[in-house]
DNA sequence: TTGTACGCGTTATCAG
DNA sequence: CTGATAACGCGTACAA
């Protein structure tokens, strides 16, 4: 671990030409240069961040502030940020609240404001107000990836219109009854996330003339357990009232959804459809149909931003960035309406577009033994951008 | 921002005893501690960690070094050491290598070497001679998570004895021909662990006396899709000679054979028993069986191990510590094996330790209708410690 | 083009 | 118990 100094004795300059050198600047001889960048590799030298972050006040490091890592939004943000700062130079600084826990505290009044980091990206989730301001004094460029925050920009897509799209898929396949898997409120306060993607929801069932009661929503809770057990309630009723259609907020909680249906033995799509948000690494597996989202291209964009805004490429570092794209992704977890008058199963002028693919994917592997369903393992899924 | 200087003037004392008062060195006067506490307090004042790592050469941070991030296990065992570090104060930067790319070198290069940490934890992945060689040149305490690498200490599970319980547990249902879905290699080289795994099937394979060929092991590649498209292929062999259990090398995996099963339309567990390793957190929801281990603790002790190494409350630094614990969780894909000669399907008298709790989990939403196979929805799994 | 010298914000040493 | 003051390692005006 040479220091600058040695550097400087080894090539027979100053500092400040060993400075300007590795650091690029103008007015050192492009021989002295190559010969210091050249001393200075063999040396194995490498600025301190400590001593580099004194001097300049930037720190070549960015924090990133998630509620928990181990969910596959979250770490996938987390790499997409990671990749970008990673090729620009850029350190990346980890604050996870770990759910909860009192250390939520420590990381706003302590850990955030050791000046290490020069900006901060905040990963979906719900601020107090008190915390808000915390970030605000920091007084450093802070972008979202997730539901719109507040003062801040964010990166994400239009909740409300990915599941207006994916209840629209089912209302075109002929679904009446459908019902809506909420999910939200996991992380301590309401977030805007789950209240627009319910109201994208509305949207579309009310465009369709479709009702929407207080039966239309149950509550999963992004998670795939709490999503089975919730929906293994809804198909538990009569099957002239049952939900035929399902539009989870999350593939997690679709896949719950999938389990429950193969729980109480109906088959997918044929007795009901079922649709996610995520594509997850899952969904293909699974057969879900989905509407297609890229966590690691929002985090990618959303570093992007934050380092333009940091090296003053402002273009306009208040504009709320256009929403990301999304799209629906159609596997073999959808098809046309079962026919609801008729206690019978008879196949039904579903829309053309219905693209049923195969049967399903979710697995059966309960079923009598013979009963290959399953067919088509290798389709390609059909993609629709939004 | 008020800097030590400020908070010094307002408290009408010198930095050198704001300082020590907020470090908690002796020599300040009770009284003049808790004034300087309370105004530091209320200006809000957090000393710069660039300056005071300047000064002291303790960063007060740890690197965590992965593979990639959005993976079950590196999620979790991140989180748990960045909750063990957060409540010591200590603050966690990430390094992904993203899979590949030339990143892999900047950050064993450059990133890592710019003093920004006092320690690093590497997270299960295979290195180059020439990599840990810089990770040893780097002089900071480092261990690992996950599997055996050269000269460092790691913590992890005894992948060897884990994989043996999953394969001894088949076994012991009456299993016989018996198929080892094998991962590894997956981020560029080769790694311990995929071969430590492999062992402990060969091991209670062998010890049971049971036949071991080529055929034994196929590639899941640690992938849900790769894993169900090759057990898919296994299983399309003749039934009388298709293995009757298979001992997956992580519940990703199991996923992927659980599905394949479903698509063949065999029913698990009557034709098919399914064992994995991890308790991913969909395990549960799949009805799966496996080998639990908690890389979230995992990654606490590691980090706590680090801590201890720091701050010189050694025990022995270079002393490799225990195995992690891991245990059986019997859910609902494993059960007595099928009668193998008769072509039928009768109830064998499998071991009376074979706990087939419910039928199983993992869907069967293209099972006739009606055919309500999966009942006991929430049968409680049954553990066994290692 | 290059070198000198000061400052960045803290901690630690050494007098007082 | 407290206060000056010298490092810590680097970047950068300013001078040469």
């Amino acid at each position: 671990m040479p220091s600058i100094d040695e550097v400087a004795a080894r090539a027979g300059v100053s500092t400040a030409t060993v400075s300007r050198a590795l650091r690029g600047r103008s007015g050192v001889s492009p021989h002295t240069r190559d010969r210091v960048l050249a001393i200075a590799d063999a040396m194995g030298y490498v600025a301190s961040s400590s001593a580099a972050g004194l001097a300049t006040g930037r720190n070549m490091a960015i924090g990133v502030l998630v509620p928990v890592v181990h969910r596959w939004f979250f770490a996938s943000a987390i790499e997409g940020v990671d990749r970008q700062l990673r090729s620009r130079g850029y350190d990346l600084d980890l604050y996870s609240l770990g759910g909860a826990g009192t250390n939520r505290d420590r990381v706003f009044h302590r850990s955030m404001l050791r000046k290490r980091i020069d900006a901060l990206v905040v990963l979906c989730m719900a601020l107090t107000d008190e915390e808000l301001a915390a970030l605000h004094a920091l007084e450093q460029p802070v972008i979202v990836v997730g539901g719109p925050v507040d003062g801040c920009r964010h990166v994400s897509i239009d909740d409300r219109a990915a599941v207006r799209d994916a209840t629209e898929h089912l209302i075109g396949l002929g679904h009446q009854r459908i019902v809506h898997l909420a999910g939200g409120g996991s992380f301590g306060i309401d977030f805007s996330v789950p209240r627009l993607r319910a109201a994208g929801f509305r949207d579309a069932m009310g465009a369709a003339g479709l009702p929407v009661g207080a039966a239309s929503t149950v509550f999963g809770d992004y998670a795939a357990d709490r999503s089975k057990d919730a929906v293994a309630r809804v198909l538990a009723a009569d099957p002239r009232q049952r939900p035929t259609g399902i539009v989870a907020s999350s593939d997690e909680m679709a896949f719950g959804a999938l389990l429950a249906a193969a729980e109480a033995g109906l088959r997918v799509p044929e007795d009901l459809s079922v649709i996610g948000v995520d594509d997850h690494e899952f969904a293909e597996v699974f057969g879900l149909t989905t509407i297609r989202q890229d966590p690691i291209a929002a985090g990618e964009r959303a570093a992007t931003l934050l380092l333009a805004a940091l090296e003053g490429d402002e273009g306009d570092l208040t504009a709320q960035p256009a929403p990301e794209p999304h799209e629906l992704v159609i596997r073999r977890s959808t098809g046309p309406a079962p026919l609801l008058a008729a206690a019978g199963r008879g196949s039904r002028s579903g829309r053309a577009s219905a693209g049923r693919v195969g049967a399903t994917g979710a697995g059966a592997h309960a079923a009598p033994s013979g009963s290959r369903s399953l067919g088509a393992g290798t389709a390609r899924p059909r993609v629709q951008p939004a």
